[in-house]
DNA sequence: CTGGATCCACACAGATACTG
DNA sequence: CAGTATCTGTGTGGATCCAG
């Protein structure tokens, strides 16, 4: 898409030119989070061909959206990271989430949650309000923290000791955060455990409230 | 990219298998501002191959973002129109709107602009403040118009014959809305007449102001 | 005229193997 | 670790054709 333009004067279709290819956006996803080395962008999007994830890196770098920086030795890794207009995305990335998120359902057989995806799921679904806590979600091997206090909230990968909830999902948390079971029902389902209480676990749904699911054709 | 999925269980993943693929969220663009016949899409989407647009469709119906209508006799014409679900990709769309402004700089070559293009483009940059006026902007044959009012925005194609401030753009409004230039100076270098004050055009471009054209390597 | 379907050439994505 | 090389298949682009 790069050498392919919409032909129109447009900043849908400029976006698009820039980010629209195939991985990119969801390259950019993980670097919002941190930025990354080659090896740990492979592990995070482990279906992308290495020859389009290259290709992609060289193409954002261009545009001037990613920065490819050699670390000083001994380390001398080579580090990917978002510039600033780069970061700029983040309002793109969190927008698609937040609706793409209403169609999430099942997870499918061979589809994985990174770290990554699910930082992205708690900032995009993230509905301000009055609450002040502090949660640590784990799913399976994978464990992000988010600490919340009224407008902002910062989550990040990695555990979270001393937090007010750890909450540890057992499957998908989309019927809890669209309503189609309360905090109560996912409990007794065995959705979901934590070491706090029902009205502690019906708070969290309640910050990370997503859409309901849309009616499919 | 209908059949081929991401391997992750994220809203981002999610939402780019649905409207990831080329011209999809153009199409979307065009349909946000109103429901459009086949031959109106063709129209303002003028690159993209008929073929593509009639799967694209087809896709979108699918999944629930896009409903084909057949309107009543006599006129038998079909209708597309975003479903609630589909009209929902809105924050997403002005979301990609805004960034890729900053990249839009000078007109290519046979690159056009349409009234979807337009209107999106003042949704995606509108500021809301303190203002209260109302706009007719005319570029070449395409005449859109935005009624301000506080935080809220209504923008449409078509003329307004008794707005506020009539404007009439000679060439891509970028320099103006990004500070490269000021309505003085602008309206001196022939970019743009209006029907009122300097005053008028400096907070006109002060509602719709877009960020600075990144610097790119 | 609208609303597509069909055909072909080709660029790009997918998969895997290989290298500095 | 950080890619490149190669092969294959599918989706896209572009043009044309066709039915109501």
């Amino acid at each position: 898409m790069t050498t392919k333009t919409y032909g129109q004067y447009c900043g849908v279709a400029r976006a698009l030119e820039l980010v629209g290819e195939r991985w990119a956006l969801l390259i950019i996803r993980d670097l919002l989070v941190a930025p990354k080395r080659y090896t740990d962008l492979r592990a995070g999007l482990p279906r992308i061909p290495t020859n389009v994830l290259a290709t992609r890196l060289k193409e954002l770098e261009q545009a001037g959206i990613v920065t490819r920086r050699v670390q000083p030795r001994p380390s001398g890794a080579i580090v990917y990271e978002l510039t600033p207009y780069g970061e700029d995305l983040d309002q793109v990335v969190l927008a698609l989430g937040r609706w793409g998120a209403r169609s999430l359902g099942e997870l499918r057989p061979g589809e994985i949650a990174t770290a990554e995806t699910l930082v992205m799921a708690l900032r995009s679904t993230f509905e301000p309000g009055d609450v002040k806590a502090s949660y640590e979600l784990r799913f399976g091997e994978v464990v992000v923290h988010a600490v919340v206090d009224g407008e902002s909230l910062e989550a990040a990968p990695g555990p979270l000791p001393d937090a007010d909830l750890a909450i540890e999902a057992y499957a998908p948390l989309s019927p809890l955060l669209n309503g189609e079971l309360d905090a109560k029902a996912a409990l007794a389902a065995g959705l979901v455990s934590t070491s706090g209480s029902i009205a502690a676990l019906a708070r969290f749904a309640k910050l990370f409230r997503i859409g309901p699911t849309p009616a499919v054709a």
